[in-house]
DNA sequence: TTAATAGCCCTG
DNA sequence: AGGGCTATTAAC
């Protein structure tokens, strides 16, 4: 009788052990078993004769899905390791990345593909037999004349209302519908022709593809502009070319999917294109899945968790925009989709290329010192199209009226007049921030967080952006009774107000988290913008990604002194690039863009950088300042955190582990636990421990020993910790 | 994490 | 004694 070692959702650093029932399970499969008295899913991890529990005290498994394909060995390396790495339990890490529907006791299988062709009837009464008027038939018809077989995906993109028709065509005994098997037919479009590559591009192509198949970091440093997804289509044109070879791409969000989407689709119409995202349905995630790993897709396109969509032949991974920080996961298992990546490249042994404008700190450092490839686009891919010329209002001399300086707005004006269009970026969305008494200079507070309510005026309420706690705005002050409240400070709705009056001629169009919540809201105000139904667009970072508005061209940015100055010290390369990805929304088309940027400091290094565009310049300075601080990349960290309704509890737990810590801590600095900015965050009462260490291995061997004694630690129950390998917020 | 149970205070 | 609460423990 052989024994099943099983991995489990639960908060336990084990795996359990079951018996088998002879079912014929194989490592990587899915099992249905008993657990306490309950049923649980879980993965089997192997086999052994011997438990560490009495035989007799073992229980057999319910359910083995052995109609499934297990998981590929390599994912359940990559799993295991990051588990190791993030000190996060093996069962949750393997159950967490699974699609949700196969972490339910259905057995999953793909639907069964249903293809249509011709009968023999059809192909000899030919398409004149169809009446003239029946366009949609005769469409239907002359594509399925074209391809033989054709899936009903494909149907789709030809006429959205194919399905009638169709069956019009199956009625009148024409055509036919049969069961598909093995791989998709491939589509009738023909592929849109791949651009020519300029000499950057042509580069960095051939340094790749002569570099070969094995693994290798690249890291694509490339203007906005500069054709970085040309670059990855031809390579994945090349490396595709490998019979069933596959490839990978992360992209920060599914803001960004949709267009990166319908590009790579025209582009490579025969493959498989699948896409991985939390929007999408649990079917779709889960068809997505298995056609990544049984090999029908050759290309995945993903936000962060699809790191980890098993592959049967992966050939190539591509990391877009390779700073963003949503590739880091901020809760549960908190990895980096990136690093991830470049593990499983490493193990996988195919080279990972990432892109950005702005490259992390730590990957531009890497570059640096070659462990990672630098390849540089310095050129425009629209030649025609200048780089923005960058200027600064200084504040001090021109003083905005409500938040909107003289010059700004001047040139907003002379916008409105060319008929061309304006975008303010302002990084705060509501009314105001801020709602102040005049009197006793009371300000209204988040009962949960350690946080401002935020005036959102149109709906006469306050609101805290980081718990969702919501409250009516008050008639008078609760402190003295004062009833004259003041919105205090600018956001994203003010600023629309103001516009409105001072440039009443103006179609102003704000954008941000409130107004895009719509389903399709983004989609909207893309196809308005480039209809030219806007003049002005305010908003948040949401427009600083991707977009590209042709017609504009002035780029406002209101206020960002703020984090000229944070106690954070990624503030300032966090700021840089999201102006650098602000400003490429200026003049992308013929027409130059320039940038104002108002603040109180003009002669800030980041902005003389950023009026150069200079990243390379800023970057240097930035990792000086971190060599000398000895922050990362060079040192390594982990941050522990801890969080419970009450302080003293939290206080009591960090205080042990900190007394733990020192006891083999002899290669790390242990700070003591301190209350990170947000000291109350949706109720919680929080304190932070960091640690650093000059390698990832003192770092790694550390935590081994940590991580099982706060296990074990008594936490007076309700504490609740986490440990944050490379944490990128504090 | 979930779920059962052991322990404890309280009322009656 | 038994209700209602919290702390503790086991899960294979």
């Amino acid at each position: 009788m052989t024994i099943l070692r099983v991995a489990l959702d639960v908060p336990l650093a084990r795996l359990f052990d079951y018996l088998d029932t002879g079912s014929g399970v194989q490592t990587g499969q899915r099992v249905l078993v008993p657990f306490g008295r309950r049923q649980m899913i879980g993965i089997v991890m192997g086999r052994t004769s011997e438990s560490d529990m009495a035989t007799d005290r073992l229980k057999p498994i319910d359910r083995a899905f052995v109609e499934e394909p297990p998981l590929p060995a390599a994912t359940l390396k990559l799993l295991k390791f990051c588990s190791d790495y993030y000190h996060y339990p093996l069962g949750q890490t393997m159950l967490g990345v699974l699609p949700p529907r196969l972490r339910e006791a259905e057995p999953a299988r793909l639907p069964q593909k249903v293809g249509y062709r011709l009968t023999a009837s059809g192909i000899a009464s030919g398409l004149e037999a169809i009446p003239a008027r029946s366009v949609l038939q005769k469409k239907l018809f002359a594509a399925l004349q074209e391809a033989e077989v054709l899936e009903s995906t494909v149907l789709s993109t030809i006429a959205s209302g194919w399905r009638p028709a169709l069956k019009q065509l199956i009625d009148k005994g024409w055509a036919e519908s049969i069961e598909l098997t093995g791989p998709v037919p491939g589509q009738a479009t023909t592929p849109h022709a791949a651009q020519t590559l300029n000499a950057d591009q042509q580069q960095a192509l051939e340094a790749m593809l002569q570099a070969g198949s094995g693994f290798n970091v690249w890291l694509l440093y490339g203007i906005t502009g500069s054709g970085k997804t040309e670059v990855y289509m031809h390579l994945l044109e090349a490396m595709l070319k490998e019979c069933g070879s596959q490839a990978l791409v992360l992209v920060p969000e599914i803001n960004l999917t949709p267009q990166l989407e319908s590009r790579f689709r025209a582009r490579f119409p025969q493959q498989t294109i699948v896409m991985l995202h939390s929007q999408m349905n649990e079917s779709e995630r889960l068809h997505g899945w298995l056609r990544a790993q049984n090999g029908e897709a050759r290309i995945v396109i993903g936000t962060r968790l699809s790191v980890f969509t098993p592959l049967a032949k992966p050939a190539v991974i591509i990391v877009d925009e390779e700073h963003d920080a949503s590739y880091k996961q901020q809760d549960g298992m908190r990895y980096s989709a990136r690093d991830v990546a470049i593990m499983r490249g490493k193990m996988a042994d195919v080279p990972v290329l990432l892109g950005s404008a702005t490259p992390s700190l730590e990957s531009w450092h890497n570059a640096q010192e070659g462990r990672y490839r630098l390849l540089t686009l310095s050129q425009r891919a629209v030649t025609s199209a200048a780089l923005p010329a960058i200027h600064c209002i200084d504040t001090r001399l021109v003083r905005p009226e409500d938040g909107i300086s003289e010059p700004l707005l001047k040139a907003m004006e002379q916008r409105l007049q060319r008929g061309e269009q304006s975008l303010l970026f302002i990084n705060r969305r509501g009314y105001s921030p801020v709602l102040l008494c005049s009197a006793c200079a009371w300000v209204a507070p988040c009962t949960r967080c350690s946080a401002r309510l935020v005036v959102h005026l149109r709906q006469r309420r306050l609101r805290c952006h980081h718990c969702g706690h919501e409250q009516r705005i008050p008639p008078q002050c609760p402190s003295c009774g004062n009833p004259d409240l003041h919105p205090t400070g600018h956001g994203t709705q003010r600023l629309e107000e103001v516009l409105a009056q001072r440039l009443p001629a103006a179609r102003i169009l704000r954008v941000d988290r409130d107004s895009m919540r719509r389903k399709h809201a983004i989609k909207e105000m893309t196809a308005q913008v480039h209809a030219n139904e806007v003049d002005i667009l305010v908003g948040t970072q949401m427009l600083a990604k991707g977009h590209d508005f042709p017609n504009l061209t002035l780029v406002g940015v209101i206020d960002t002194d703020s984090a000229l100055f944070s106690p954070d010290f990624r503030a300032a390369e966090r700021l840089f690039a999201q102006l650098m990805q602000v400003a490429g929304r200026a003049g992308r088309a013929e027409k130059p863009g320039v940038v104002l940027i108002q603040t109180n400091f003009p002669d800030h290094l980041l902005f003389h950088a950023l009026q150069r565009h200079d990243f390379a310049d800023f970057a240097a300075s930035l990792l000086d300042e971190r060599r000398m601080a000895h922050f990362p990349p060079y040192c390594h960290e982990a941050l522990l955190r801890a969080e419970a309704t009450d302080y003293e509890p939290v206080r009591a737990f960090m205080a042990r582990a900190k007394a733990a810590a020192r006891d083999f801590s002899r290669d790390v600095l242990v700070y003591d636990p301190v209350r990170p900015q947000m000291e109350r965050l949706k109720g919680m009462e929080r304190e932070h421990l960091l640690i650093q260490a000059d390698s990832r291995k003192a770092l790694q061997q550390f935590l081994q020993a940590l991580v099982p004694l706060l296990r074990e630690m008594p936490q007076g129950t309700k504490v609740r910790w986490s440990i944050d390998v490379d944490p990128l917020e504090y």
